[in-house]
DNA sequence: TTTT
DNA sequence: TTTT
């Protein structure tokens, strides 16, 4: 159920690696900033280029597997939908984020700086297969519930402490 | 040429009229409030209904048709891609938005209020057809619509009967 | 986990009721012939008119909703994956189709003949929601369990040559 | 104009080098052999894995772009739409063929075999850029890679008073 | 076979 | 602010 369709999707590559936090609950909540650079010309003829740098969050199992898989540069094919979440700042500013809340994830060929893992696979939400966690080769470490760490969008970070309730929506 | 991809496909609602615009040069930028609603099971079983507001925004051609034929009410497929942008409010303070960059509209059976015309047409970002502008503030008003004509496919229609195992794949 | 994106979305009309069959398990399989039209100029600067009929193929709960509500004229929203498949024919001869399997839904706004019920709701494949069958109005038609019919892959290859006119299409 | 939505997204990678010809009038007419894999698990519990092998077809400078660039194994990602075809072979019996005819096209990390350059680039049927034509047979040719540049975003007001500059973007 |  |  619901009413109408709201549908992303996004090839870019990440601007840094990604952050995994958990909630209380246990579930991962991964968030990448994901770049995707469009060229248009402009009416001088210029070659005008432009880079969105997206927020991009998967819950639950895709959120340990993005945590696991990707790093800085990789690039990947995201499918999920736009949320747009407002809250007051500690500055008791009233602030707007918009995030991309992830349901499939496909690593692609490119990989960034952090060698590791082979090309693919593709992840969606759901009652997912297994993956042995802290897997095979120089796969990605993890700590339990980390740090944040700076993302460089111009764009507020709300102090993302969640709850188990925050989250599919 | 660009790198990534950034597609955005909605369909929802309408919560205004239009608003149209044009440009020095006499482009039309045309906005609309796009609502897309979905509802989800919380973890106590109960229906959790959550409505997200797109800004759409519609340039030049597509934004004439857009002004023109949507109307608060209006069911609409929208396809385009995100933007992100950042100005300084009149307050001094950063502020940060998310556009929706439509280069594709179709108008979909369920029209609002604004009684007019009917239901559909598809129409992209392009050497698009020729639709008088003018418009600006009010209804509808269209030419005849385009005449039918013969199709000439046709396929298979292999006489399926299934068994349990033959399908979700 | 998976490699590759298969991923489709249509928005069209029903050229006929949907056709729904149940396999020995109980799980419905609805069917439906979709039509999308398209309309370019040729090089003569005429427009030329276009429509694919889509196979559309919905299973289990997706199935009986689709069954259920979809009428021949109904307008809707598609999403899913191409499947192509490969049989022989009682003639021998070896054929292929292709179809779409749809894993979300959703009902637009203009109905077509069968009145029924209102206008919208986006279905998808999973845990939905309940969903009493043989429901109201002029509900849908359901034969008994049949046979399975051997799908498989591969497909031909037609030589094509190609003339200017042939294309954008 | 039109009436419907036909949209495929594919991420896959080529089975076989790129097959370009040329009409009369000079378009290049390139086709591809896309595969893209899923896997689910049966009822068993076993996972069942299952390719499809996408007809994929683009024109004009787009099916330059694709012949020069991708090579049997090349990972990409196409958008496009579904074209349903009805010949009669030379045996005298009505074949169907399905095609993915691509305006879009985006080159992945991952090469296969044709070594060749580097990563991607985004190519949409247009007026695209200037890509020397005549390439054949042979394996990829390129630049230097385009330079990243820096990203960064800002931009005006929403207060929207546009110039003709404002837009496409 | 639909729809406008 | 829409829609069901």
């Amino acid at each position: 159920m619901a009413r109408g369709v709201n549908k992303v999707i996004l090839v870019g590559n990440l601007g840094n690696d990604p952050d995994t936090k958990y909630t209380q609950g246990g579930m991962a909540v991964t968030r990448i900033s994901l770049a995707t650079t469009s060229v248009r010309n402009d009416k001088d003829g210029n070659k005008q280029e432009r880079t969105e740098w997206h927020r991009v969050v998967f819950f639950g199992k895709l959120g340990e597997i993005a945590g696991e898989y990707l790093r800085k540069g990789s690039q990947c094919y995201v499918e999920g939908e736009i949320r747009y979440d407002k809250y007051t700042g500690q500055d008791g500013v009233e602030k707007y984020t918009t995030d991309i809340v992830a349901n499939e994830m496909q690593m692609l060929g490119g990989r960034g700086d952090g060698g590791g893992g082979g090309g693919g696979g593709n992840y969606e939400r759901g009652n997912r297969p297994q993956r042995s966690a802290g897997g095979g080769g120089d796969a990605p470490q993890r700590s339990a519930p980390p740090q944040r760490q700076a993302p460089q969008q111009q764009r507020p970070a709300p102090m993302d402490d969640f709850s188990d309730d925050d989250i599919p929506f």
